[in-house]
RNA sequence: GCGGUCAUAGCUCAGUUGGUUAGAGCACAAGAUUGUGAAUCUUGGGGUCGCGGGUUCGAGUCCCGUUGGCCGCCCCA
């Protein structure tokens, strides 16, 4: 066995694994590039701080930090969102609006590993600064779901639930709770899936027992999935901070059927999310079937890049995941298989044909085609079942009798038929068969 | 950080109540083969049996520890 051993959580990307990676990557960007998004990278290395301010001090428990030699208090960034605010913020006056930027990039948690979690992996991250109405989460939920439609997943492979701090903390306000409550509340909610009643225990304990009728009224909140029973409980609540939020609801809903995209999302207020800096609407991506953890994240955090010391700027934003996005392909049998196959084979007779056969090679690969060869010189038979393996349509041979014709023989390796062509009209020939192929 | 489970060749695995020099298939390489295809035959390389310690005359096998993979808990930006 290997002295060395990778470390724990990271993934080594043979050529067949990185073809995959690649594909993922591909639509992405793909994906971001029709929407209009344009792409930024930073560094993998931040300040320390950089993360504490946005998390808090227990995130440290979380990262790949060091000192440097420098003194500095320096980590692998595990997120992009305080980076990307720093980019934007630093010149906010100066980009036009709305700033639609992605990236696609490595992050580093020092986390315990498991199925769809490791500890470097790649993130898709697509952010809108500057937009503080609904249509910017319009426009965001739409490429995440592009993201994933864009791989051939379809309404019944995943959905996006989608729900809203703010109507949380008004319907909260219209129960009664002040504001230290709601957030303790919204912290529970987020794990009534798991926890059942028991997620309220921790609430109870500090501000005494929920009345049964609020409890009642919470968990009904968390049940509502669709819009039409969202306004009948807002409706019969009558308040008005809430019935401003719900036209919010309305557009975004109205603006994402018009894109023939409203049978992917699910409205579900059960949906929270743990992190404090979301402002507004949440939404996660979820695989419909199988038992994968959420496929994609994101949010509104207007609060976050002004309390990073930058400009008061809107955003919302979200990111998707390479581990779990490649697990859920692999389940569908949507993960294409990757065969590195060169366009033309060079089959050659010895050290003499060589030089010859080197100089077509050349020039068929300035013109743009994929030419291999064998390295060393090896009987015919080895090489002719070469040019079979190598995947490629066409193989030239390079054999003495050619050569002195001024000619080469050209296989069509599919059809097991062979021609000779002058060397002169080679480029011609192969790029025509190539073509017609 | 906690728990469960697993670890023999590049891959999939076999390996008897502990007993000689640890095997097979696939893959890879060379040859048969100095001009024609995934075949066949022959041959070869490749293992400190994850690592360390213990029991024993003797450990791939039993015991303890440790590292790593997988699964789950905590957490999940």
């Amino acid at each position: 066995m290997a002295t060395f051993q990778t470390l724990p959580g990271f993934r080594e990307f043979y050529p067949e694994d990185l073809a995959r990676r690649n594909h993922i990557f591909r639509r992405w960007r793909q994906a971001a590039g029709t929407y209009g998004f344009a792409e930024y990278d930073a560094p993998v290395l931040e300040p320390l701080e950089l993360y504490k301010t946005k998390s808090g001090d227990e995130i440290e428990g979380q990262l790949f930090n060091f000192t440097d030699k420098g003194g500095r208090e320096v980590a692998l960034r595990p997120e992009m969102t305080p980076t990307v605010c720093r980019l934007v913020g630093a010149k906010a006056n100066a980009l036009k609006r709305p700033i639609k930027w992605f990236s696609i990039a490595e992050f580093y948690r020092y986390e315990r590993a498991q199925k769809g979690r490791l500890r470097a992996f790649f993130q898709f991250n697509a952010d809108i600064f500057g937009e503080p109405g609904p249509e910017a989460e319009i426009e965001l939920i739409a490429l995440l779901i592009q993201c994933l439609a864009g791989f051939g997943l379809t309404k019944d492979d995943f959905c996006v639930r989608l729900s809203d701090r703010d109507l949380w903390f008004f319907y909260l306000e219209a129960l009664g709770f002040n504001d230290t409550q709601a957030r303790e509340l919204l912290g529970a909610i987020d794990k009534v899936e798991k926890l059942g009643d028991a997620a309220f225990e921790a609430f109870a304990e500090k501000h005494g027992p929920l009345a049964p009728e609020k409890m009642a009224a919470i968990l009904g909140f968390m049940k509502i999935r669709s819009l039409e029973a969202l306004a009948a409980e807002i409706g019969r609540i009558g308040q008005d901070k809430l019935e401003a939020r719900l036209g919010d609801w309305r557009r975004v809903i109205a603006g994402l059927t018009a894109m023939s995209l409203g049978e992917f999302i699910q409205v579900d207020l059960s949906v929270v999310r743990g992190l404090a800096y979301y402002t507004g609407f949440v939404f996660e991506a979820f695989d419909r079937k199988g038992d994968l953890r959420a496929l994609a994240g994101g949010g509104r955090y207007n609060d976050l890049v002004k309390k990073l010391g930058l400009p008061d700027l809107p955003a919302v934003g979200f990111a998707i995941g390479d581990v779990t996005t490649g697990l859920l392909l692999e389940q569908r049998g949507l993960m294409p298989t990757f065969v590195q196959a060169p366009d033309v084979y060079c089959v050659i007779g010895g050290e003499k044909e060589r030089a010859a056969a080197f100089g077509d090679i050349q020039a068929l690969r300035a013109a743009g085609y994929r030419v291999d060869y064998p390295l060393k010189e090896v009987g015919f038979g080895k090489q002719f079942k070469a040019a079979a393996e190598s995947g490629a349509k066409v193989a030239l041979i390079y054999g003495g009798d050619e050569i002195a014709k001024g000619v080469v023989k050209l296989r069509d390796l599919t059809e097991r038929s062979e021609r000779d062509v002058p060397r002169a009209d080679l480029l011609v020939t192969v790029r025509d068969f190539l073509a017609g192929a």
